[in-house]
RNA sequence: CGGGGCGUGGCGCAGCCUGGUAGCGCAUUAGACUGGGGGUCUAAGGGUCGCAGGUUCGAAUCCUGUCGCCCCGACCA
């Protein structure tokens, strides 16, 4: 893309109404703008975050087995009153009357479409057990939404719900998610701590948040030294019920609790190894039983032929928050610093002269070429001087830069920059090429 | 939902107390110079001061109402 045709808003100040750095660098970085409160449009560098995200939650729902479908975002009232949920609710929930005055809302979140939509079609034990997920806009009356994207009152969220057969199945199907989700955090750069939590109204007696350190975090968290180690990919089987109860049981020997669920014991145990922080909650797992099922009537046959209501949990990431997690994770002074896995684009290809013609040349034939071998290139071919370009590089955090000025073009050189380590390098413009190639492809 | 604050060019703000020609910085446009970390000079464009009503000869300014947004607290993916 160059950016003499794209629509990226950069500015040097933030609106005064942003109060945190996530929520500060994504209207500075033209990612979004507010359309009503807590209610954002997502410009086109942050739409491609916000769609890359999304890709990665998507291929570890898909690997941990789960499968995607997509249910609306209006929903009937007479569903909730099955559950019983319509009045308990509260005023969270939009409500909306369509013009047959029949009452309608906007789903803050989706238990009654899937177990009503899977209860009418399930009949047997052969049809579990399933895990449905899709990735679908939310709205949820927030009393008071603030901190740009990461309190929302319209968020983007991954919701998966899971159908066992008892409670063992469940627990097996609730350590798949678990793992899942820490496989996706990690792709995204992000350490996520799994913590013990409330089940609060969704009920239940199983449940973990998922705990990204942030100081700007809404929660206090407290937690062992060990869960500072770098995040890492678990490589697992899925179907294999034992082997994943005992990674969950790896991953919860190490204390992490919320403010509400600390444990005085556990907390004297660890002794100096004991952290405090803040956190952002960025994923939410339950298992409640047959909460759901035996409200809304739902059953299939077992083997042998008698009646069961169905297990379930219920487990939700919110995407769009965590464009704005990702960001309080990781940025400087000068801007975000987009892990590579997330980044809208993988490399800003900077000319320093527009008007130099050898330098537009190059910097034009480089540009191709990143293109041709499959890297996401944003091309600053501006008539802007260096510092300004350096500096918008720099606020939307693109993970390398490449600079292609007359000086270095008499050396046959380019500059290559990593973004996080400031780190530069001198090189030419076809190992440029070359490893920027190699990244796109890795 | 309780408490507090703010609405003035795209963004950040001043002006309001004490009514009388709407201003500053950034951004934008044009030209010139300049060119490796947000350049300089010159010129220019852009605002019915959130909205409605009231007081007044006259309202951004005073009064009433209303809408919107933000902050603290309680609640939340």
């Amino acid at each position: 893309m160059r950016l003499s045709r794209y629509f990226l808003p950069v500015s040097k100040e933030s609106p005064a109404d942003a109060q945190i750095i996530s929520h500060k660098l994504m209207l500075r970085a033209g990612l979004i703008r507010q359309t009503a409160a807590g209610i954002y449009t997502w410009l086109p560098l942050g739409y491609r975050v916000l769609r890359k995200i999304e890709q990665i939650v998507r291929e570890e729902q898909d690997r941990a087995g789960a499968i995607e479908l997509l249910m609306p975002t209006m929903q009937s009232a007479e569903l909730w009153r099955q559950s019983g949920r319509y009045d308990a609710y509260g005023p969270e929930m939009l409500r909306i009357k369509d013009r047959h005055d029949r009452e309608m809302l906007f789903g803050p979140t989706a238990e009654e479409v899937i177990t009503s939509v899977f209860r009418d079609s399930a009949r047997s034990y052969r049809d579990l057990p399933r895990t449905l997920y899709n990735i679908q806009w939310k709205f949820r009356d927030e009393v008071r939404p603030r901190f740009g994207v990461m309190r929302g009152r319209e968020f983007l969220m991954k919701d998966a719900y899971s159908f066992d057969m008892d409670e063992t199945g469940a627990r097996h199907s609730y350590n798949r998610m678990f793992v899942a989700y820490l496989n996706t955090f990690a792709r995204m750069g992000l350490r996520a701590i799994p913590m013990q939590a409330d089940t609060g109204p969704i009920g239940g007696d199983l449940s973990h948040e998922f705990i990204v350190l942030a100081p700007t975090g809404e929660s206090d968290v407290f937690y062992h030294s060990n869960w500072e180690k770098p995040a890492a990919l678990t490589d697992v089987d899925f179907d294999d019920v034992d082997g994943l109860r005992s990674i969950v049981g790896g991953y919860t020997a190490d204390y992490a609790a919320t403010d509400e669920k600390r444990d005085e014991a556990r907390e004297a145990e660890a002794g100096d190894a004991l952290r405090q922080s803040r956190g952002v909650e960025v994923g939410h797992i339950f298992y409640f039983g047959t909460k759901y099922s035996s409200a809304m009537g739902m059953k299939v046959q077992a083997s042998d032929g008698s009646e069961v209501i169905p297990h379930m949990g219920s487990y939700g990431i919110g995407v769009s928050r965590l464009v704005g997690a990702i960001i309080e994770a990781s940025h400087d002074d000068a801007g975000i610093i987009w892990p590579e896995s997330v980044a809208p684009y993988k490399v800003g290809l900077i000319n320093m002269r527009a008007d130099h013609e050898g330098c537009a040349a190059a910097c034009d034939d480089l540009y191709r070429k990143l293109e041709a071998a499959g890297v996401e290139v944003l091309y600053d071919d501006r008539d802007e001087r260096g510092g300004a370009k350096f500096a918008t590089m720099d606020v939307i955090g693109l993970p390398w830069q490449i600079v292609v000025g007359p000086k270095g073009l008499e050396r046959d050189v380019v500059e290559l920059k990593n973004r996080a380590t400031g780190e530069k390098i001198e090189l030419s413009a076809s190992d440029a090429l070359a490893k920027m190639a190699q990244r796109a492809t890795a």
